[in-house]
RNA sequence: GGGGGUUUAGCUCAGCUGGGAGAGCAUCUGCCUUACAAGCAGACGGUCAUAGGUUCGAGCCCUAUAGCCCCCACCA
């Protein structure tokens, strides 16, 4: 090992590609069955290949990375299994629009050349996301790469498909379903964004057929009225009983409806009538369906007016067709009149199209018996959700759970495994081209045009990439998986289908928890968005800070569950913390230059080590317990505040003495703090990899692994046994601080080296040159002295060139004393408190009882020093 | 309409089964002290959103109110 030439400042961009390749080249990363350990396994969610990664994806794979380098530290069989998405309709806008940008259309270029676009599309943006989450370092098993649409995917899709179709659980069906114009593709519930539009509501009137007369009704959509096939009231308003089963007259049309009741109708809103348009309008469907109504299509599936609507309107776009119903309205006046109303429309998730509702024949996978078990494993607890409060939304979603439509008319995904026959209509379900129907041998067969959401085959992510439907030895070793990390905006769309697709296809959960992170806002919380210009390409980051940096800024001040914002002041804040920390690891290796480390067991500890051993059991409980638990912000903020306060300020402080002197103190003091800062590497190296494994390679540590990310943590446990020295150099640390403000107090600088007299005790002899070292003063003993007196519990100390009245020494004892006395008595009223002792946990008693022996010694020390002076 | 989150120092946020209000940044003061000025030592700064309640004890539990954010449902 060669010690490094440890100058300059800390320069990630220097060393993260070399350390990264040689991760890889020592295939650090691979994970194989291996029966001897037990398995730790996270399922990557694949991210869109739609373009490259964003900081939103470099949260997410952050916190795999860091729970999967613990796992793998604490000698788990940890496997990261990586992949991509192919989300068929982002991308296939993506495509379509690039295709636009060179003057051509899918269908121009047909649907093979359409394919090798899209593959050519995969495989950049595929390769561009694996480099950036390589240079972000994470440590995924490449070689299991894996892509939605990747043979082995396609294959266990086809067959899911199947099994399921077999079972009954897929079927086609005709259905009100969200229409997108512009996609010319049915899209799910769950890809229908609403928002709040200003519109208008038109009030028209609609006249009765024989001529006494007319009724109102209000609609936002006028142009629909050409497919009216009836106008409905609420069958208990006493206002229209005496007309229900009359007809009007639909205006521009002229067709005849009649006036039928529906309890759909609330009597309150509007008119309280309404005119129903099946075709249109998913509620309207089920009345039409109720009552046995007519469905006519006035909108086409590309978003124009149908021939129904007659020659003045037929071919006319929806807005310019509502533009120019209401104007034949107004002319014909039966336009009563016109209000500003604002509603939610749905949009396309993708295109922001304005969703038509259209009735249309579609696949759909049956839920009612999937989810019952998928249901079930939450409420008992097979699989666990953090935090928990997200069970919430997990129960409502499947519990409201409608049958979900998975066809799509686009060309970019898995086509539907089905084959119809033109002369007997037969219909096969088959992974293989079928050319020849089984029913009637004849070969007029094709196959269904639609491909299906992208969904489905996301849904079969964690079985698919580990082998399914093989019964593969990865499958049975790493399934279920250890744990799901994704945001909270998928865990309806995405969670909850992997879990019912997990146990119907695998039998099992796909993983025992779920942990739900927030999203990544700027630094005004915002959400990043490409219209607000406000993303942030991780690459960026890394190329000015480091990837550690940019990890540490990520996870930083993270809470459970909860949005987190990125800002310039977090990249600012996680670096100076590094450096921190590359700056601790030059002083480390300064001093270990020319000794010999020894092992821990051989060394002499004097309190000062064993109080760092103490305190590193004590962080390292902490640490461990909060990642075990997936608080992963809470364990960073542990381990960064122990760096900081009790490994840079105070034991390497509190060290020098030792240090400086040399020979075997020396060894004995670094030999301490290079054990707990190997430590501290550890604990640090599933948050910034880099900059610890490089650190490593580079100071002397004991039982040194060949890297520090497949090293193990060390075991701390039987440090607690130093909780007396703990005490005592806590004491030493209070003494020290309270040394520093008295002499700031007391109009002297921190720089001044300040003479203070005090009694002679073990304490202060033991620990005289650390105290006058880090709080710059010089003590003398003699029992007499007298002037500006700190008092502490440790003892009293006197500024030596202060003369100060007896009456002045008088108030400051006093004070002292009251204090003391304040703590007295509020430890006694505790501990008085039979509740108290009774239900407080007995730590908590034990110590109250301690602190009240303590404090009542020293009132009783200061009121003998208090008669003394009188 | 239903549900959830959030409200703590000027800013960003922690705060463990209820047991003495915390950090970082910013501001101010003093320091180039032999790892570190990307630093060190200090200081200032809080009615823990509001009002009730439970408890010996509430930032934490309960009820209501308000602001901000999100999800779901849906309005002819």
């Amino acid at each position: 090992m060669e010690l490094m030439n440890h100058e300059g400042s800390f320069t990630p961009q220097n060393f993260e590609k070399d350390i990264y390749e040689n991760w890889e080249k020592k295939g650090y990363f691979k994970a194989k069955v291996n029966k001897n350990k037990e398995p730790f396994t996270i399922v990557m969610p694949p991210p869109n290949v739609t373009s490259k990664a964003h900081i939103g994806h470099g949260l997410d794979m952050t916190l795999q990375d860091i729970l999967i380098r613990y796992k793998r530290m604490q000698g788990f069989e940890s496997l990261w299994l990586p992949g991509t998405d192919h989300a068929a309709i982002a991308t296939e806008h993506k495509i379509v629009e690039k295709l636009a940008n060179e003057g051509k259309t899918k269908e121009s270029i047909g649907r093979d050349a359409f394919d090798k676009e899209a593959w050519n599309w995969y495989n950049f943006y595929g390769g561009e996301i694996i480099n950036q989450f390589k240079k972000m370092g994470f440590s995924a098993d490449w070689d299991r790469y894996r892509f939605t649409m990747d043979e082995k995917s396609t294959n266990a899709v086809l067959e899911a498909f199947i099994r399921l179709y077999n079972k009954g659980y897929i079927y086609r069906g005709t259905r009100e379903t969200n229409w997108c114009v512009n996609c010319k593709s049915v899209i799910s519930d769950d890809e229908v964004v609403y928002s709040d539009e200003q519109g208008s509501m038109w009030h028209i009137r609609y006249k009765f057929a024989d001529g006494s007369g007319h009724i109102v009704v209000a609609t936002t959509r006028p142009e629909t009225l050409f497919g009216d096939t009836a106008v409905a009231v609420n069958p208990d308003d006493e206002r229209y009983k005496s007309i229900v089963g009359k007809k009007v007259i639909v205006p521009l049309i002229n067709r005849e409806i009649s006036i039928i009741a529906d309890s759909y109708v609330e009597s309150d809103f509007g008119s309280g009538m309404v005119k129903i348009t099946p075709a249109h309008d998913p509620n309207d469907y089920e009345v039409g369906k109720r009552h046995n109504l007519d469905v006519i299509e006035v909108i086409s599936k590309d978003g124009f007016m149908t021939d129904i609507t007659g020659d003045k309107f037929k071919g006319l776009s929806i807005l310019d067709a509502r533009k120019k119903t209401v104007e034949e309205l107004k002319e014909q006046g039966l336009l009563e009149r016109i209000e500003p109303y604002t509603h939610s429309v749905g949009h396309c998730e993708r295109c922001k199209t304005a969703i038509e509702p259209m009735i249309t024949e579609q696949w759909f996978v049956k839920m009612s018996e999937l989810v019952k078990p998928a249901i079930k494993c939450v409420e008992d607890g097979s699989l666990k959700i953090y935090p928990k409060r997200f069970e919430k939304n997990y129960f409502h979603w499947l519990r409201n759970i409608r049958d979900w439509c998975i066809s799509r008319q686009l060309w970019t995904g898995h086509r539907i495994p089905i084959y119809y026959c033109k002369d007997c209509k037969n219909v096969m379900a088959s992974k293989t081209k079928v050319t020849v129907c089984d029913k009637c041998g004849s070969a007029n067969v094709y196959q269904d045009p639609d491909v299906l959401d992208t969904w489905f085959s996301s849904a079969l992510w964690p079985v698919t990439t580990l082998g399914w439907p093989e019964k593969s030895a990865d499958l049975d070793y790493f399934y279920p998986t250890s744990v799901l990390v994704t945001g909270f905006d998928i865990l309806t769309q995405w969670v909850t289908k992997m879990v019912y697709m997990g146990i119907e296809c695998n039998g099992d959960v796909p993983f025992k928890n779920c942990l739900i992170h927030g999203l990544v806002r700027d630094s005004q919380g915002r959400k990043m968005s490409k219209s607000l210009g406000n993303g942030v390409d991780p690459l960026d980051i890394v190329r000015d800070y480091g990837a550690d940096t940019l990890r540490l800024a990520l996870v930083k001040d993270m809470a459970m569950g909860i949005d987190t914002r990125f800002s310039q002041n977090k990249i600012d804040d996680a670096r100076t913390f590094i450096n921190k920390v590359w700056n601790a690891s030059k002083f480390i290796a300064m001093h270990e230059e020319d000794i010999d480390i020894l092992d821990i067991k051989d060394i002499e500890l004097d309190d000062t080590g064993k109080w760092i051993l103490y305190k590193l059991n004590e962080i390292t409980k902490n640490v461990t317990k909060n990642l075990d638990k997936f608080d992963v912000g809470v364990a960073l903020s542990n381990i960064v505040s122990f760096t900081l306060d009790v490994f840079c300020d105070w034991a390497i402080e509190l060290s020098k003495p030792a240090i400086f002197e040399g020979g075997k103190k020396k060894q004995n003091a670094v030999s301490v703090l290079a054990f707990a800062f190997s430590q501290i590497l550890k604990l640090l190296h599933p948050f910034i990899p880099f900059v610890t494994e490089y650190i490593y390679e580079r100071i002397k540590v004991q039982n040194r692994a060949e890297s520090l990310m497949i090293s193990n943590f060390e075991d701390t446990s039987a440090f607690k046994k130093f909780a007396k020295s703990a005490e005592k150099i806590n004491e030493l640390i209070s003494l020290i601080v309270e040394l520093r403000k008295f002499k700031i107090d007391n109009g002297k600088k921190s720089s001044e080296k300040v003479e203070f007299v005090t009694a002679k005790s073990n304490f202060v002899e033991e620990n005289k040159s650390v105290i006058e070292k880090m709080a710059n003063v010089k003590l003398m003993f003699d029992e007499k002295a007298q002037g500006k007196t700190l008092i502490h519990g440790t003892g009293e100390f006197v500024l030596k060139e202060e003369q100060v009245a007896v009456e002045e020494q008088v108030a400051v004892l006093k004070e002292a004393i009251g204090k003391v006395e304040f703590e007295i008595n509020r430890s006694k009223k505790m501990l008085d408190n039979p509740n108290f002792v009774a239900k407080a946990p007995a730590s908590l008693v034990e110590s109250e009882k301690a602190k009240l022996a303590k404090n009542e010694e020293l009132l009783a020390q200061y009121n003998e020093k208090l008669n003394g002076l009188k």
